[in-house]
DNA sequence: AGACATGTTGCTCA
DNA sequence: ATGAGCAACATGTC
């Protein structure tokens, strides 16, 4: 489930129920892959209980955790990641693989694919790889030059698949690089290096605007939502209608379709978004 | 039963 | 060297 709107709600949801409070015990589940290795695992059983959760942050589909006494606690979700709060005395379940307790809860980490990472960093600075994540959809540096010249760069390449790499588009994850070409009109797989200025420059703004809305209305809520996250996205996008057979376009009101371009299963609007050249 | 899933990495080939 | 495409990872669901 998780890119850049979910992973910011799932930080907001540890941070909210457990900042300036103590990590009293750590359950880690006996075959959790999620650590890079048994001693990772053991590292974060020993390293946390004492340490008080200071602050977090998350950037592009990473979250890192700051403790006192220097410690980094950073989870990248998978693709079936999610960080829930139960009441303290929580019971780990199947899928539960590191749970962290407090005195008032515990914040679970679950992962049924175990695609998803945990790692612990000590140091007065973040850790290197936090340091290397492409600067955000909304700064600065994300520029429609800097898109361009990556377009450049990956002129063969459908657009879809580009808007997949990382280390230009942070964040970014399937249903997100269909709503923003679906919002650009520009067909998955034109290749990146024949859209014209003005497609990039449409590009670039969907991008951030995608981005913010989906911020705002996943992610910038202070309350524990309720069990779906998708509750709250309105019909207005394409989000809603990407996996419904027959579903149908919300501005032209046309049938959608899917195939799979760059590796991943991508829906649009073929009266909206047409290949050219 | 079989296809497929909102992610990433590491391999092959051009 | 660099880019493009694809299998692999593990497990649940339709």
């Amino acid at each position: 489930m998780p890119e850049l709107a979910e992973v910011e709600f799932f930080r907001k949801r540890w941070h909210q129920a457990a900042v300036g409070q103590t990590v009293t015990d750590v359950s880690i589940h006996e075959r959790a892959r999620v650590f890079v290795n048994q001693r990772a695992a053991l590292a974060v059983r020993k390293a946390l209980p004492g340490r008080t959760l200071l602050g977090s942050e998350a950037a592009a589909k990473q979250m890192c955790f700051r403790f006192s006494d220097d410690l980094w606690l950073g989870v990248h979700l998978g693709m079936s990641g999610e960080l829930r709060v139960e009441p303290a005395g929580y019971v780990p379940q199947k899928h539960d693989h590191m749970v962290l307790h407090t005195a008032g809860h515990a914040l679970v980490f679950t992962d049924p694919r175990m695609f998803g990472g945990v790692e612990l960093h000590c140091g007065p600075e973040a850790p290197a790889w936090w340091a290397r994540i492409a600067p955000s959809l909304l700064s600065p540096a994300f520029t429609v030059e800097a898109v361009a010249a990556f377009l450049r760069r990956r002129a063969r390449a459908p657009i879809k698949a580009v808007l997949l790499m990382q280390e230009r588009f942070p964040g970014i994850g399937n249903w997100m690089a269909d709503e923003i070409l679906w919002r650009a009109a520009i067909h998955p797989r034109q290749p990146a290096g024949s859209l014209r200025a003005a497609e990039v420059r449409v590009l670039w703004r969907e991008c951030r605007r995608v981005c913010r809305l989906a911020l705002a209305t996943i992610a910038g809520r202070g309350d524990y939502l309720p069990t779906s996250l998708n509750a709250h996205i309105p019909a207005s996008w394409l989000f809603l209608h990407r996996w419904t057979d027959g579903g149908r376009c919300p501005k032209t009101r046309r049938p959608l379709c899917r195939e799979t371009v760059g590796g991943r299963t991508s829906c649009w609007s073929p009266a909206r978004q047409k290949l050219h050249r």
